[in-house]
DNA sequence: CATCAAATGTAGTAAATTTACAACTTATTC
DNA sequence: GAATAAGTTGTAAATTTACTACATTTGATG
């Protein structure tokens, strides 16, 4: 992928004049990208259509090609990996870490969602006559969200901590319904129950959570959300600020489903908030 | 410094026919990157020196510096516009721009946030007789999922929804205790009169909010969040996972603050919960 | 050492980018 | 509301850049 290794890997494969130039770029790489093909040919001692043949040995399609690739390479600031924290770090550390393995893991979140049931469940949930969005734990928090930003929308919504209530509520819900169930691991007992009553009561189910897990095969569908979590730290971070993430796709599909006069009585219930504020000093 | 942002900044700088560009760059940049400045032009239907000086107005030496910084932009790492979502996305697109968006935001939010203070806070957290943890609206549930993550600590830590309870739970505190208060706009005021009444009763009070805000003022230690905010939209969304993020930060700093036998507690802590999962697979 | 294939370079061509200038639009002033 | 200035946009020519076709060289092999 990175141009950069590629010409090193590929250096013995080079013609004699083809290497030339490979050096003269890996030595200086930010030269080259805002160097022309006859200055690079120049600093390589060697003809301009070798610098063109070099470039289209590295599968590019020529010398601007590649200095688009060489800049992309070079571009890469920030590696992704999804660095750990570790118990020397300090704060400097661990921040950046956590920026960083959080971002990755959107990431990972956005490659690994399914547009088509993102569709379909804001169909549904268009369509619902009452949501209910249900967590335990750390995905309670979520729910939470879920509720303040659907509550917006002058849909009657409903979100319960307690399980006993989730229990309730969902017994006597029916096919209008749509109940969203959100768990990482999936494997909480009491919500995979939940989902359970819900569907024995006609109500849709729908899943954010870890794809196969007991609460995924309850629902009748699953926003499966594949997110590595560093376990090492006993607490999911990375899983919750995808399911947010998930959490306002849906609404803003809601939104967007709903039409511009829907925008309208949006920004109403904003305006409502603003008597409870301090006016924005004009500057 | 990414080239994209910087044309969304910018955008109200640029003329009529400058703007034609910047659309149609925002709109497909992956394209842009391999098309010539002829192509580009026809695209946004102008004059090909329009699309030159719309580059040297973003302070690039011409077209095909631009695009290397465009490439540059969009190669892995720093790949993230600010784009709104707009009325007429699709699924797809509002998917792509929403997950684009926070981690856009969550690297703008790393790099305003201030290590020292961060230090500072875990600091405070660390040595608290009690902790609190208030919001309101859209922050509610930040506050929530930070009573989440503190609570395995096994600290006191004490969150409510209710204003009213807030206000109490104020009035009972004493010099030992830390107040973290949580409101994008820090505008709040209902906020910002528990704030009052926190440092009233001696407590010292944390703030996660925007600088120079109302709360601001009123903390002793502010955690600022500078996170652009998608107003069209009416809802808070990029602030939240910024906020969350920091709660991530806070919670990581003050575990390992604690050393190596506190883990072993919270690793308890998680053990406990297996009674009430299904156990995992092993496969 | 003749011959072929691969590698490299030369020169010309095509394409792309930039410059200079003219036409047009929009604000400003009297 | 005309006159003028400032800013914007486009046309056409100039210049730079990259590519192609072909010629030359190099080096290996029988």
């Amino acid at each position: 992928m990175n141009i950069l290794e590629k010409i090193t890997q590929n250096k013995s494969a080079f013609s004699k004049s083809e290497r030339k130039v490979a050096e003269i770029i890996l030595d200086n790489p930010q030269t080259a990208i805002h160097s022309s093909i006859a200055t690079l040919a120049k600093m390589s001692d060697v003809s301009e259509p070798t610098v063109n043949r070099f470039c289209r040995r590295l599968d590019t399609k020529g010398f601007p090609d590649f200095k688009l690739h060489l800049a992309q390479s070079l571009a890469n600031g920030t590696p992704y990996v999804n660095r750990h924290v570790e118990e020397s770090d300090g704060p400097e550390e661990y921040t950046k870490k956590i920026f960083e393995s959080t971002m990755a893991s959107l990431e990972v979140a956005r490659q690994s969602v399914d547009i088509n049931i993102i569709n379909r469940v804001v169909d549904l949930l268009t369509q619902a006559q009452k949501i209910s969005f249900f967590g335990l734990g750390a995905s309670a928090s979520v729910a939470h969200d879920a509720l303040n930003k659907f509550f917006r929308f002058n849909v009657p919504v409903v979100y319960f901590e307690d399980v006993l209530m989730q229990r309730m509520s969902c017994m006597n819900s029916n096919e209008d319904d749509v109940v969203v169930l959100i768990s990482h691991t999936g494997r909480t007992k009491s919500l995979v129950e939940i989902a359970h009553i819900a569907r024995a009561n006609d109500a849709t189910v729908v899943g954010i959570t870890s794809k196969n897990s007991p609460l995924a095969k309850e629902c009748n569908l699953v926003l499966s959300l594949e997110v590595p979590e560093d376990t090492d730290m006993y607490m999911p971070m990375a899983s919750r600020i995808a399911q947010l993430t998930l959490i306002d796709i849906l609404a803003t599909g809601f939104t967007l489903r709903r039409g511009g006069k829907f925008r309208e009585n949006l920004k109403r219930v904003k305006d409502t908030l603003r008597g409870s504020r301090f006016e924005k000093r004009q500057d």
